[in-house]
DNA sequence: GGTTATGTTAACAATTTGGTAATCAGGTAA
DNA sequence: TTACCTGATTACCAAATTGTTAACATAACC
């Protein structure tokens, strides 16, 4: 498995730590811990990770405190973060939102669960964020950062989906990516869409392109081949 | 559309089990019904289904007994199973999750709620294989991920239950599979398909590789042979 | 040679996908 | 606000592909 994204946990019970690490690792997640507020600041710092998930109660510093101090640093302006926190306390809920968190996760929350919001949280802003180098495959580029696709000299403009769509399917050439797996990157999880939607993407990818560089492997999924 | 998943759901009150069924059956999915823990646990053993709905409060056991005594069994290691509980009571939400459920679900809900979360956890699941080594033997390779088989420079695209039946033999070259593993196998313990149809597609792939690397081991079955 | 299992072919059934248009949802500008 | 965009999704039917069956031919085995 590639590894995917490095995620920061920090909580001050060892156990907590040690269950979401065990199922975000068994996810292919790097995983790094903090045992307190202060400890999560720091390795923040130093090892950059892209989703950052603060426990609310922690030493020295609270998860609110290290999350508002986190999105003064620019680094940190856009990297995903989940605030954790016991079910019953709403008001924290409130503070958590307002101090700039993407997401609120109330305990206990089942490892299956929190894995899909990771998931969810990761995709949301990795879309949005232009960090990822440019598909270069031939005279045809995938730039995710212009959101833009162009052969030779040609810019063609995609819509959001068949960007998303294309660049599942450039990024793996030759691979098939089964009908669910593509639901599950391009779309999630969470959101239930019909059959036909993905079909209709691909042929206004393949509209747009002019080139069909998308095959279909009937009954199983699509492909893309150069 | 090919028969959607089969669903047990467990509740002793008949309403809910009439309007879930319903709702179910409309979406094109097999609907089981228990009416207590005991007939959950006896009927899931007998259909085998592919996803697990049970109420917490149910005569004999409990929604939660009935979920550790299914992970227990190989065979529902992996099947997804929702816990339905009432909103009120959050000391069974943490024994849910706890017993190895992948879903909680807080009645009431509304049956399009529920449809969808049932997508989710079918869809989260299914896709869980997503791609094996491929199988290489002398000048041939089979790629699962591809969905292809090449010899030499030659490409060759076979048909989903061709691809399916080639990498069944292939997989273990030698070895004769009978009919009826073959059936199981590729088509599945539901379908009953009629005698003549493996020996059609064994044809069409013979005919597609050009050479004829499956033989019949007469009375018995087919194998795979370089 | 008779019997049985398998091979072959073509027809038919079922499924899947492509294409088009309608609808929905969210944003934007007048 | 309203009207008007654009993108996303769905609905529907046509077209293509795949899967299955049936019927008959052929080969293997006794």
């Amino acid at each position: 498995m590639e590894p995917r994204a490095k995620i920061l946990i920090a909580d001050d019970e060892q156990d907590i730590l040690e269950i979401i690490s065990y199922n975000l690792e068994k996810e292919g997640f790097e995983v790094i811990t903090a045992k307190d507020g202060i400890q999560a600041l720091e390795l923040s710092k130093i090892h950059k990770p892209d989703l950052v998930i603060l426990d609310i109660m922690m030493p020295y510093k609270s998860g609110i405190e290290v999350c508002n101090l986190l999105r003064m640093l620019p680094e940190f302006k856009k990297t995903p973060i989940a605030i954790l926190t016991a079910l019953s306390d709403e008001s924290s809920h409130i503070k958590g939102l307002d101090s700039g968190a993407d997401d609120y996760i109330s305990k206990p929350i089942s490892p299956k669960v929190l894995v899909s919001r990771i998931n969810a949280l990761l995709r949301r802003t990795q879309t949005e964020n232009p960090d990822k180098k440019p598909i270069k495959l031939g005279n045809m580029t995938i730039d995710q950062s212009k959101f833009m696709v162009s052969i030779g000299e040609q810019e063609i403009v995609l819509a959001k989906k068949e960007f998303e769509l294309l660049w599942l399917l450039a990024g793996k050439p030759g691979r098939v990516f089964l009908r669910n797996e593509i639901l599950n990157t391009v779309w999630g999880t969470e959101v239930i869409v019909g059959d036909r939607t993905i079909d209709v993407h691909i042929r206004k990818i393949r509209q747009k392109m002019g080139i069909d560089c998308i095959k279909t492997v009937k009954g199983v999924g699509y492909k893309f081949e150069w």
